[in-house]
Formats: structure tokens, sequence, C-alpha cells
DNA sequence: ATAGGGTTAG
């Protein structure tokens, strides 16, 4: 791929403009049309550009061809419409060529003729290009984004506008290249607040967090828009303290959130399990007129409810959604597998096949991962089957891993090491680790000790299997065994980060950390706990608290 | 004509 980069870093205004037949006569064609619908674009009518300068401004936009042209659905009905646009006159209006590209390059396989047809234009403009650069954005081709660019915009001395730049750094994101990125946000005449929100997310999707909210914090004029590309990224990244946060000081600064804000905001509640803060915006819904949910909207809200494992409001907001898409209801289903209602999810997932709404992968992780919390091997098996066999769906490492964790977890040790064998064949290596954690659940000491050794040659710098491994001896009382692994995990210089709790009680939260010194806050949360587990206790689970101070 | 939003195991 060759890119041309001159001109680039020269102001606009000195480019020296070429005369029409001069750039036609630079444009080196690289795109090729498919050979079906090579017709002779090089045809020129007298008629072809024959409209007055009267005609060129007052063209009504309901002529018969150009409505034509909008209703075209594919490119065999094409050729028809470019010989009556030449007949007519209007193949080279740059209103009607306009629309022309538009049309084609939204077809399936007409961005190539759509460029084909850019070429042969006495006057192509910053509109029909960026609508081309869009379109190769759009079908993750941003690769032919940039070459066009280089190509017909630079190499065409084409203006660009305040349009083309925002859509340049997203090319250069998908392309991977924060530079390029960069020096067109540097080159730009004005930078308006879209340009800014366009570099913020590009530094997020580019990896650099820091980055992105060091632009946020440095723009001048931020819309709303900035602040949910903020929001979103935060989701995004697993930072949904961050995010909170943020939306706390946009309300202080009177920032009008909108529904795209609240699902950012909503969704980080759920992960926070922050049911105050949930419920308060579901309030800030209701009373402000101005929001008009939407399903996205809706979803977010059932699926905070769910996360925070009220399920009775979940089903209120899902009840009352006038539309609910798949990822409504793979939310509730969901909700309802990890809070124990195994029972009603596989009836929500019913109740979903027979509305007529198709289950996708994430559909069956949810299923599979409720079957596995409450030991329904048979269902699962089924359901696993179902997936593949009626939905078409090819079983993902997800979908293994839902089931080994299924199987581990009821003891079929034997099934289990021969599913992760087959998948491990298939190119997934994830699964061991499941597996490990379910030699450790049955005290399988003899598979434990051969996977985790196995896992610890593979990966030597995840300390997970170390940790399995040192457990599974210490359960068996190996002390001697246990020091080894520790003993590996030190001279590796590797160690486990403590693990921390937080909970909320009304407005008041309480971290706890195990290296946390405070005796006052460790016995109060062991005594809760042993509250907690006299309760399971009476309700006749087998689940008991095992409190080691 | 441009920028921002929901589900996925352990």
């Amino acid at each position: 791929m060759t890119v041309v980069r001159r001109n680039l870093f020269k102001p606009f205004s000195s480019l020296t403009f070429l005369t029409p037949q001069k750039r036609l006569k630079s444009y080196t064609p690289q795109f090729k049309s498919p050979s079906k619908y090579c017709y002779n674009l090089n045809f020129r009518s007298s008629l072809d550009s024959n409209f007055d300068e009267k005609e060129k401004n007052t063209l009504n936009l309901n002529h018969p061809i150009l409505q034509k042209v909008d209703a075209c659905c594919n490119l065999a009905q094409f050729p028809q419409i470019h010989a009556q646009l030449i007949i007519l006159g209007l193949f080279q209006h740059p209103l009607a060529a306009s629309r022309v590209i538009k049309k084609l390059s939204s077809l399936p396989n007409g961005l190539n003729l759509a460029v084909s047809l850019l070429e042969k234009l006495e006057e192509a403009d910053a509109f029909m290009c960026n609508t081309i650069i869009r379109s190769y954005l759009n079908q993750g081709n941003p690769d032919s984004g940039l070459v066009f660019y280089y190509h017909y915009v630079i190499g065409g001395c084409i203006m660009p506008n305040h349009y083309t730049f925002p859509l340049m750094i997203m090319v250069c994101v998908d392309v991977g290249s924060a530079v390029d990125g960069e020096k067109f946000f540097g080159v730009m005449p004005q930078r308006d607040a879209v340009s800014w929100n366009c570099l913020i997310d590009g530094c997020a999707r580019l990896g650099d967090v820091i980055a992105a909210r060091e632009c946020f914090d440095r723009m001048p004029n931020r819309n709303v828009v900035s602040w949910n590309t903020m929001l979103s990224l935060y989701v995004r990244c697993k930072e949904y303290d961050e995010c909170v946060t943020l939306f706390d000081r946009m309300m202080k600064g009177k920032v009008q959130p909108n529904e795209a804000t609240l699902v950012s905001v909503l969704t980080a509640c759920g992960y926070l399990c922050r049911l105050d803060r949930g419920k308060w915006i579901h309030q800030y819904i209701e009373n402000n007129r101005r929001i008009k949910p939407d399903v996205l909207l809706y979803t977010s809200l059932l699926t905070m409810y769910a996360k925070c494992g009220d399920m009775d409001m979940a089903k209120n907001v899902f009840d009352s959604m006038p539309e609910k898409s798949v990822v409504s209801w793979n939310s509730m289903i969901m909700g309802y597998g990890s809070h124990g209602l195994v029972e009603k999810a596989l009836e929500t997932f019913l109740e979903m096949e027979k509305s007529g709404k198709i289950p996708n992968e994430a559909t069956f992780i949810c299923v599979l991962a409720a079957c596995a919390h409450s030991g329904k091997v048979l269902e699962g098996w089924w359901y696993f089957d179902v997936m593949h066999r009626v939905y078409k769906i090819e079983p993902k490492v997800e979908h293994y891993g839902c089931m080994v964790d299924l199987l581990g977890r009821a003891g079929f040790l034997k099934d289990t090491e021969e599913l992760t064998k087959e998948i491990h064949m298939k190119g997934g290596s994830a699964l061991w680790g499941a597996l490990l954690s379910a030699c450790h659940t049955h005290s399988d000491i003899q598979l434990g000790e051969f996977v985790g050794k196995w896992l610890i040659e593979q990966k030597p710098k995840d300390i997970g299997a170390y940790l399995l491994l040192s457990n599974i001896y210490a359960a068996q009382g190996r002390w001697e065994d246990v020091d080894k692994v520790r003993k590996l995990l030190k001279d590796k210089g590797l160690h486990k980060e403590a693990g921390c709790s937080k909970a909320c009680f009304g407005e008041s939260e309480l971290d706890y950390s195990l290296k946390d010194g405070s005796i006052h806050k460790r016995n109060m949360i062991h005594s809760m706990m042993r509250q907690i587990s006299s309760q399971v206790k009476l309700s006749g689970s087998e689940m008991a608290y095992q409190c080691d101070t």
C-alpha cells in the first residue's frame, strides 16, 4: 500500500488547485469495479454537462431521476439510471452526483463503483469524499479509507471540510495509528467539539485512557456528547467508580444528561451494586419528561436492578417495556440465574422462545451459567445441544467454559477433563483453570497436581494456578508442597494482591481488605458473617461460613 | 452528512 503523504502538513490555503482536466489525468484508479458492472464510465454525451448555472442552483430535489436514485436498491438497476442521468445532462451536476455516490456507497459491492464514478466527475467535492470514506469505515475497511484520502482528497486537491477531520481521526484509530490521528487533529483549521470528542474516544480505543481524560479536561467547549464519550469509555475499561464520580461532576456543573448519559451511568451502578444511585436515576427518568426512554435505556435500567439483586424491580421494568430486545431477555435470564432463581431463569428462556425472539450466543452463556450455579447437569447438556442443533450457534470457548464449570462443580471430573482436552485441541487453552478449580472443589489431588503443574509450565506469570495448586496441597495437609509452591511464586517475583470487599449500608461504605489491620472492622465483619451463616443454615442450605480469625 | 448508549462463565 502506497500512501501519498505530500501536502498533508501544508496549510490548505497554500495548495495549488489543478484544473479539473489535469486533476482527472492525475488520477490512477486503484479501485477495481466488479467486472459484472464494469460498463463504460468514460462515455460522455454531448448533453453531459450542459446544465446552465441557473439549473445548477435550482435542481429540483424531487426530480424524478433523483427519486429513482434514492429508490435504487441493487447494483443491477444502476446502469439504466446512469444512462438517464447522462441523457438528462445531470451526470456532472454536483447535487445529483452526491446523491448517486451516497446511494452507491450504501449498496452491497457499490463502493468501488462509487469511487470510479467520482473519478469521472469534473467537480468532486468534500461531501462526496466524506461519504466514501465513511462507507469504508463502516464496512470495516479503514485502510482503504486512508488510501482514498491521500490519493483522491490530497492527490486530487479536493479541499477537506470540517466533516472530514473527525472522520479521518476515526479512520486512523481503526487502522491503529495514534500518530496519524494526532496529525489530523493538528492540521485542522478549526477544532470543534466533534473533533475533540473523536480524539477523546480515539485515545481510549487505542488504549490510553489517561490521554483521553487529559483531552477531555483540556478541551474548551464541552457538550453533552463529550461527557457521554468519557462516561462510556470508563464503562468500557471497567473504571466504574470513575464513571459515577464524573457523572456527579457533570450534574454539579448543571450539564443536562440525556439518554446515552444515563445508560452509561446505570451500567456502572450495576457493576458497583449501587442500588441507591440506580434508583435515583430511575426517579430522574420518571421526573424528567425531556428523557424519552428507549429499549437501550430500559434495558440498562433493568440490568442495573438485576445486577443489584432486585429482581422484582427488574421484572417490573421488563414488563413495562413496549419493546424488548434479545439483550433485555438475556439480562433477565442472567439476573435470575446469578441470584439462585434457576427455575425462573429457564422459564424466562422458554418465554423468550415463545415470544419469537431468537436467542444469541450471550443468551446461552446466561442459560448455561444458570445451570452451572444450580448443578443442573442434564439441563446444561440439553441447552448446549439446543444451541448447536436448533439455533446453529457454534459453541465458543466461553460456552465450553460454562460446561467445564458445570461438570466440574458437579464432580464429573473425568468428563470435564475430556472436554477440556477436546477444546485444547481446538485451540482454546483458557479452560484448564476451570478444571483445576473443579479439582480443588472436589479434592481430586491426582488430577489437580497434574493440571496445576502443567498450567504453571504454560503460564508461569499467571498466579491463579499457583494459588489453586497450593490450596489443593493445603487441603490435604501437604504443607511441604505448599511451601514449595509459595517459594516458586516468590522466586519469580510474583505476589497476590490482597483481596478487597466493599459493602454499602445506606449512605455509608465499608472497604475491607485482608491486609487491613483494623481488628474492629474485622470483628464486625466476622460477626455479621456468622449471623448470615446461621440464617443460611436455618433455611436448610448446606452453605456455611468458615471463619478463620 | 459529522461525535456518545444495553447482555456474555470462573
